[in-house]
DNA sequence: AATATTTAGGTAGCTTGCTACATTTTATGA
DNA sequence: TCATAAAATGTAGCAAGCTACCTAAATATT
């Protein structure tokens, strides 16, 4: 019996540390620099909705860090013309300001998980993550980055 | 360029809902669940510093999880003879009992994790996460259940 | 033996995740 | 049109994760 389960847990539990140590210099949390990473690269701009989806949050626990990101000035909420049910998000200049290093971050921790493999071996880490969210009913996956809204 | 961290995320979270769902009926959550999994498999009583490593918690989080553990009383926690500084975990009843559901979830979920993956895909994907974690400076990863002790 | 260090655990206070419930606005349907 | 359903968000309250700091006990050093 191989405890699928519990690795994918301890290499979260990697990924966060990474993604953590990297973005200390522009004072974001984990949480919060996948999320500026996703805002930081819309073409026009997202609703908290949109963020829900592409990270599979609560709405609740989205609020919560766009609100951490407001506080902070990196965002900001404002409400939609066409509908106010609506908030629609702003990066700042000082969000904007630290895209690169976001960037850098996730790209860099991205590398470092299969740094060693081969490209085959790549490729194959991806198609069977991919079809283990399948089999767990997870559906499709929405790109966190670029890919999304298309 | 794969997002291998968001996908890692993804799953992370499906099995999370997976046992969750799985232990609805005996009124625990899956950190609990996972928890005690692992104590109800232990031969001598473990002290909370086991769970710490195991599971890859701060002693804050293992202590709060012990403790609702406690207050449903499916664990007690007694002081070591030898050792006063250390705490010991014994399983009451109400934990043995629910023993088998924990079991069968915890492994119905590894099940689905590769349910369409051939023996080789399944030995290829275990040795894979193992490299992803060990590339991420993640080191050993002791395993959450009877492996461990030896 | 006396002191210093390490180790196990407690507590405070935060972020991140959730469910459940309420509110407002939009969309639907009779 | 008017009532109803759906959608987007807010709030409360909890569990689970963390760091930082504290205490007490065991170990190591001098």
């Amino acid at each position: 019996m191989k405890h699928y389960g519990h690795l994918v847990k301890v290499l979260h539990w990697c990924t966060d540390q990474a993604i953590t140590a990297g973005l200390e210099q522009v004072g974001l949390t984990a949480a919060q620099g996948r999320v500026m990473g996703y805002l930081s690269h819309c073409k026009e701009p997202p609703c908290p909705k949109d963020v829900e989806e592409v990270f599979r949050l609560s709405h609740p626990t989205v609020s919560g860090i766009l609100t951490r990101l407001e506080k902070k000035e990196f965002i900001e909420l404002y409400p939609d013309p066409a509908d106010k049910r609506c908030k629609r998000i702003r990066v700042l200049p000082k969000g904007e300001e630290c895209r690169e290093t976001m960037h850098r971050t996730i790209q860099d921790m991205e590398r470092q998980i299969v740094e060693d493999f081969s490209p085959e071996e790549q490729e194959r880490f991806h198609g069977l993550l991919l079809r283990a969210i399948k089999n767990m009913g997870g559906g499709c996956v929405p790109a966190p980055k670029e890919e999304t809204k298309q």
